[in-house]
DNA sequence: TATAATGACATACGAGACGTATGTCGATGT
DNA sequence: ACATCGACATACGTCTCGTATGTCATTATA
């Protein structure tokens, strides 16, 4: 019987993760010590060094978490929407709600980058990328949006809705900002559209 | 006669950030070692503390010079542009290609954001933001792209064009995942126009 | 059941790197 | 000519990281 022994390290591990997470996620990847936030949990960078080899590796297992949460919250949303263009524009609002989290900030778009180098050569990072292509090439062959290139297009988009997060997050009025954002991206996405509905939003306008 | 004197000076400043430069965008802020690249100039940390205050003021001056020369770069591009609408497409590829240098991508896009913190609380990187408001702000008053929020649109194709930067600089085949990129945009683009060009005319380019 | 072996973690140590406090020396102003 | 100021160097302390080593419990084996 081997479950205890497995469950205690598992359970090492995953207060390893917490800790950095939190500690990442509040003073920064360079600002956190390694003694501060394990000690926190009770243990020490012994433990750290050997499920992680080094903080760099710590910082990868928080991204991958994350990562893995914030796919988990997208196909969520998209899986209860009826029609597939209203499903693509409330995942990619989805998404960018996600992006206005100041852990994700940090960790994952700030950090992240600078310590891991660019999230185009992380392996999760495209799982986005994936599903929203994915979408997009549906939403062409379906003859919805107009030919294109579906991964170019996701690529673009994901930048897109990420920059306008930290414009959101950064803004004095973060609601307003955010509205104007959201209506930018409804805008940019019409433009895709074979038959452009004339949305009240920009009719109604500024 | 104090020239010679503020003149020194000034070198002294000048080589601390060309020293710090050349670190920062070779193996990134957190490795580059004060004490050397400040000795590869011949001189020693006391007069970057001396200018700068600390590290990260050292980082914040090179930004403002890299960023500074952008502007000039786009200044230029966008001035010896006939027409508006492809002033203002030449603009934003002028910028997606400045944005693959590794040099911008380290210090600018990567180290910048996570030492400094979010681009958007820079005094800086909004000067493209506003440069590119403006230019979409005519273009909608003359009746060129449908009516919009110019500097949501703005912020949005700005974050399209730094990530297509990055899919580019990371990709195995860069020249072709560029021409991919720089159709993504343009398609984009195009469906911001009122009038959009009849659509393979944008596949051949232009 | 007794023993060997493995692995999970702690502890001890050394190496840089940063920031500060202090010192020096030349230039400047009167 | 002298006092002041500022540009820059030097010395020191502190913190953090990574490694090398040690210990102890668990597991496998006989």
């Amino acid at each position: 019987m081997h479950r205890p022994r497995s469950e205690m390290i598992a359970q090492t591990r995953a207060k390893l993760v917490a800790a950095a997470r939190k500690a990442f996620g509040t003073v920064g990847y360079a600002d956190a010590s390694m003694d501060d936030f394990t000690s926190a949990v009770g243990l020490t960078r012994g433990a750290l060094y050997h499920h992680f080899g080094d903080k760099k590796g710590l910082l990868e297992a928080v991204v991958a978490e994350i990562d893995a949460e914030m796919d988990a919250r997208l196909l969520a949303v998209s899986s209860r929407s009826q029609s597939q263009w209203k499903g693509f524009v409330d995942e990619c609002t989805a998404y960018l709600e996600m992006a206005l989290e100041p852990e994700i900030q940090r960790i994952v778009l700030r950090d992240g980058p600078s310590v891991l180098g660019d999230p185009a050569t992380w392996p999760n990072q495209n799982k986005c990328i994936l599903s929203m292509s994915a979408n997009l090439k549906r939403l062409s062959e379906d003859g919805i949006i107009r030919p294109g290139d579906p991964e170019a297009l996701a690529r673009l988009l994901n930048g897109a809705l990420l920059h306008a997060a930290s414009w959101i997050a950064n803004s004095p009025e973060p609601e307003a900002t955010s509205r104007r954002a959201v209506e930018g991206i409804k805008d940019l996405l019409n433009g895709l559209l074979c038959f452009p509905v004339a949305t009240p939003a920009f009719a109604s306008g500024r």
